[in-house]
DNA sequence: TTAATATGCAACCTGGAGGTTGCGTAACAA
DNA sequence: TTGTTACGCAACCTCCAGGTTGCATATTAA
């Protein structure tokens, strides 16, 4: 492989990966659920119900605000995080990289099988 | 929230969290960028080109195996690894689940300030 | 002014992720 | 038969993700 791959999955910059280990937790994917579908929330309002601190809560933001999954904006003595959905928008767009892939390379296989 | 929460992103049983961490690293993402392009690859043709180590690339190849994301069939003294898809495609449906969620909260609160 | 609330920061602990090396063994090629 | 190739297994190392506790500080409520 000399030539630079042009394949779209690999000549990607800006990797994914950061955003994919963001979601690869279930106390995360937690917070995200309750995130989406509301008004923001404050760190507080997070941590109720949850059985764990409020620090670990607040680490768990942060890697989500990291992956830009989520943005913080402080109003009086509380920060409210709210939803972003753009990363999710790229990764789906990943995702889809990597099935196109594997469906042209079917194809491929079975015009070759065929003839 | 004493009722049972039906919200779709809530309500998934069989979280996707093991996937998505699975894709949360780089190695795996430039594995799973080879294997989901043509033939299923053996241990050492995965580790040519790479700077790590056969057993590390191996111990991903297993983390990969473990989402299903790939499945491995040893043949003769070579185990190869192939890409499967299934997981990929719900870990799209959980993503286009959370944005449907973000927009319906979107066009309430619309609907709302509206009114 | 005083109490209670909502956070931030820092230190500390523990387990597991990501890597390496060494060694044994099955399968192929010469 | 003898190397060589492709792996599996296990021990070991280092570092950081996840969690906790303790303490200081800014806001808000009474």
């Amino acid at each position: 492989m000399s030539r630079e791959d042009r394949r779209p999955v690999t000549r990607k910059r800006h990797t994914n990966a950061p955003g994919f280990a963001a979601l690869g937790d279930e106390t995360r994917l937690s917070l995200v659920a309750k995130l989406c579908s509301g008004q923001p929330c404050s760190i507080s309002q997070l941590t109720h119900g949850s059985r764990l601190t409020r620090q670990a809560i607040t680490k768990h933001l942060r890697v989500l605000e990291s992956a830009g999954i989520v943005h913080c904006r402080r109003t009086g003595r509380e920060s409210r995080f709210e939803f972003d959905p753009e990363p999710m928008v790229e990764m789906k767009r990943y995702l889809n990289l990597v099935s196109e892939q594997w469906d042209q390379a079917l194809s491929r296989l079975k015009s070759f099988v065929e003839r």
